[in-house]
RNA sequence: CGGGCUGUGGCGCAGUUUGGUAGCGCACUGCGUUUGGGACGCAGGGGUCGCCGGUUCAAAUCCGGCCAGCCCGACCA
């Protein structure tokens, strides 16, 4: 039985996460390794959660205002460096194209590592008059990376996201709207992905490259590493100087407009991975997954058949009621089919059998939730009239409990810490809320001693003054700050 | 890019020490029996042993180089 088990499952969660998210991602067929280092082939289940996660963003993008645009692929090598910041941070990374058609082009091109430096170009051009501001722009799209160590989901070379590009006439502007959109983010991850977010600001050492304030949302994951699932940034002027991206106020003065940038990637997929799997595989939050409900009819013969007949009459109900339904008529045994979407994570499973068929009901199990004696899935009996009308609750409910699961997960590997021994102790397991003096060469050193990094300084955080966890000099915040180790 | 480990049918592995005509489990194909927690029987198909070179009568096995993956660091959405 164990060395069977162990043939036809995965690698526990609890005994080794990175071999877990590795065979997960794999078995599950989410994704796949792409033949060029550090490429990923998303899979059509991958794909479908990133279509949702697309759906339920652009919904919010639209509803605070923004429209969406594309920006090319190839950006001139001489762009990247009119703003200094920005080119020493992601120089390393970029891959740059020195031939095409043949021939050495006159000036290499790099593929975008991120678009601010075009959609620099572009906005100087677009906007002349305080009466074009704001710009309030999005753009789907791919971009690259080259990643020393690369994850799938998690640190891919190229990968996609969206990138959201402002531009203010005043720094107030812009920051709210940079603390709005890390707000939206935030919401989304709650709602949408049940995972509770973390909203804070990065210190100066975790800054984006070329921004004034970079914004966060830290998420834990099962293994209580933390994970940074969207970024907001208020660019300041630095952008609209490099640019000259410049309008003319009320008063006829020439003024650099404010900008911010704003993204959200494929990493966030690893988010969820990380954030809700347990030892039988993955656990998909409801209003992700590709599969909300599988139903599963048992029997063959003339029983089977009728069972097929209801639960396709079934499934289509639930379609019209706007339910993600699969039936699993495949050819396998009920008890493959349970632990085949166990590992894929489908929130609610539906067994339709001769004997229920008889008795008007469906037995409904949750991927996660209570277990009978024997260690498995307790099935709650729904009576076809009540079941279509039932599993969109049922569905909200488990992302609640999953959601509830999470925060207090975090809670629980939350705590403050005021001495060097407990923190380096907290960290190895969760995360430790510590005050810090703010000095980059104290952050390299606690990293150094403990691969643990300041995460963020939380939003709402309470005020409290004390000295560095780590060199005892004043704290530089006026609150506790978040450290944790990351992916 | 440094340090460690690993590359053998789709997946997981044995075989490498001591060179001698490549094997197991799962998966796959066909037929039959099965179907309420990973079904069974019979019959099949599939591998230039990561790549290149060397030693040898003979290389998965020994030697050199390269490539890829994983883990730990540095970089990062």
């Amino acid at each position: 039985m164990s060395s069977k088990k162990k043939d036809l499952g995965v690698t526990p969660l609890s005994e080794d996460v990175s071999a877990w998210y590795n065979e997960i991602v794999f078995k599950a067929e989410l994704a796949d390794r792409g033949p060029a280092k550090g490429t990923m082939v998303i899979r059509p289940y991958g794909y479908t959660m990133w279509e949702i996660l697309q759906r339920e963003l652009d919904q919010r993008f639209k509803d605070t205002g923004h429209v969406n645009a594309y920006f090319p692929l190839f950006i001139p090598e001489s762009y990247l460096h009119r703003e200094a910041d920005h080119v020493e941070g992601f120089s390393p990374e970029l891959a740059v194209v020195t031939h095409a058609g043949g021939k050495e082009l006159d000036e290499p091109l790099v593929v975008r590592p991120t678009s601010e430096t075009v959609i620099g170009e572009m906005y100087s051009r677009w906007i002349s008059s305080y009466r074009d501001l704001p710009v309030l722009i999005n753009a789907w799209n791919n971009v690259v990376r080259w990643e020393l160590r690369p994850r799938i989901f998690l640190r891919t070379t190229e990968f996609l996201w969206q990138e959201g590009h402002t531009a203010h006439a005043n720094e107030a502007d812009a920051m709210a709207e940079t603390l709005q959109m890390l707000d939206v983010y935030a919401e989304f991850a709650s709602t949408v992905a049940a995972i509770p977010m973390v909203e804070g600001e990065k210190t100066p050492g975790e800054r984006f490259a070329g921004a004034v304030r970079t914004y966060t949302i830290e998420g834990m994951m099962r293994d209580g590493k933390a994970l940074q699932s969207g970024t907001s940034h208020y660019l300041g002027t630095n952008f609209a100087k490099a640019f000259d991206i410049t309008y003319t106020d009320e008063n006829n003065a020439v003024q650099p407009v404010h900008t911010t940038s704003w993204g959200m990637s494929t990493r966030m997929i690893g988010a969820v991975i990380l954030a809700h799997g347990d030892d039988q595989g993955l656990v998909l939050p409801p209003r992700m997954a590709p599969i909300q409900i599988v139903i599963i009819p048992i029997g063959r013969d003339e029983g089977g058949a009728a069972a097929l007949d209801k639960a396709e009459e079934l499934a289509n109900e639930l379609k019209a009621a706007g339910v993600r339904v699969h039936v699993d008529s495949r050819d396998a045994s009920p008890g493959f089919k349970f632990n085949d979407w166990e590992l894929k994570g489908v929130p609610l499973r539906a067994e339709l059998g001769p004997r229920d068929l008889e008795a008007g009901h469906v037995l409904v199990a949750h991927r996660v939730g209570e277990l009978d004696d024997k260690g498995r899935p307790v099935k709650e009996q729904i009576p076809f009239a009540e079941f279509v009308e039932r599993v969109p609750t049922m569905l909200d409910a488990y992302h609640q409990f999953l959601l509830d699961r999470a925060d207090a997960f975090r809670e629980e590997n939350t705590s403050v810490v005021d001495e060097w021994g407990a923190f380096a102790d907290q960290v190895s397991t969760g995360f430790a809320l510590a005050f810090h003096c703010g000095r980059p060469e104290c952050e390299d050193d606690i990293k150094a001693e403990t691969s643990a990094t300041p995460r963020c300084i939380p939003t709402h955080g309470e005020d409290a003054d004390g000295t560095c966890i780590r060199c005892d000099t004043p704290s530089a915040y006026g609150k506790r700050i978040i450290f944790g180790r990351a992916y």
